[in-house]
DNA sequence: TGTCGATATTGACAGGCGTGAATGCACCTG
DNA sequence: CAGGTGCATTCACGCCTGTCAATATCGACA
């Protein structure tokens, strides 16, 4: 497992999800996980996203930036509900923002974070099992 | 993070997605992750969910085993396509089955395998935005 | 310009995790 | 019963990662 994890882009596939936030949008958009097998890469890139969600830290942070009014949040506003120091704190929005899940925008002193719906939209769909996923 | 990661189930709330497959169903069957703050120990067993899927050999696993025919694979028909050893193919099929993310059926000299179709849907939802997430 | 406050980066450490070799176990078949 | 086969477990190793302390950077403001 050396797997570098880029930009956050996992199989940006051809049709973009809505308007690609950052370079690589966000996670793979239409590939229903289950039906057939993934490739390697695929594989790969997708587990890049999910490891990014895959930490307690960084899910309470999607949650408390996503729950906070105006549905953006800056550092400072998420240090103390997450019990855990500043840098910390940066260390996991960064690995977010890097992965397509949040978006940064530094107004002045403050660094805003939002979540990008689209990002988890596409990440929830690639898990989803479809409705027939055994029938042929 | 040290977290133990139990059985497998992400804060399986009061309503089972289906029928709960075995002790604890799948993932948080209805909390959108966005909308309100997780609360710690929620963001641990969905972390904990999640952790099972965020790696590449375990999701080539479940689109193989889903992909397979019948729905259901065993371990002598997934360890030549993802190229890892027995032992380690082993291995990942015991994370998944304890996240609750596959069954294991040991009939005979085999062991098959198959996916929880609810317990990766209820990881979809949870990951999912919903419509109106940011307008109260 | 100098200072303060908010955020990001660096360095270092401990623990977790993916991996394979070797081995054990259960079940079928002769 | 003996041998073989499919799968699980144990052990050990190295990389990855979450965390914090210390420090750097950048913008606001007097």
């Amino acid at each position: 497992m050396n797997v570098e994890c880029h930009t956050g882009a996992v199989a940006t596939s051809t049709l973009p999800v809505v308007s690609a936030p950052r370079s690589g949008a966000s996670a793979a958009c239409c590939a229903p996980l289950t039906r057939r097998p993934l490739s390697a890469e695929a594989a790969t890139d997708l587990a890049c996203t999910l490891k990014a969600v895959a930490d307690p830290a960084r899910l309470r942070l999607l949650s408390l930036v996503a729950a906070h009014e105006g549905g953006e949040a800056c550092v400072c506003d998420l240090v103390e509900p997450l019990g855990l120091s500043q840098p910390t704190v940066s260390h996991h929005l960064k690995v977010l923002v890097e992965a397509g899940l949040l978006t940064r925008d530094k107004r002045g002193v403050w660094a805003y974070f939002a979540v990008v719906p689209e990002a988890l939209n596409a990440l929830a769909a690639v898990l989803a099992v479809p409705v027939a996923a055994s029938a042929p």
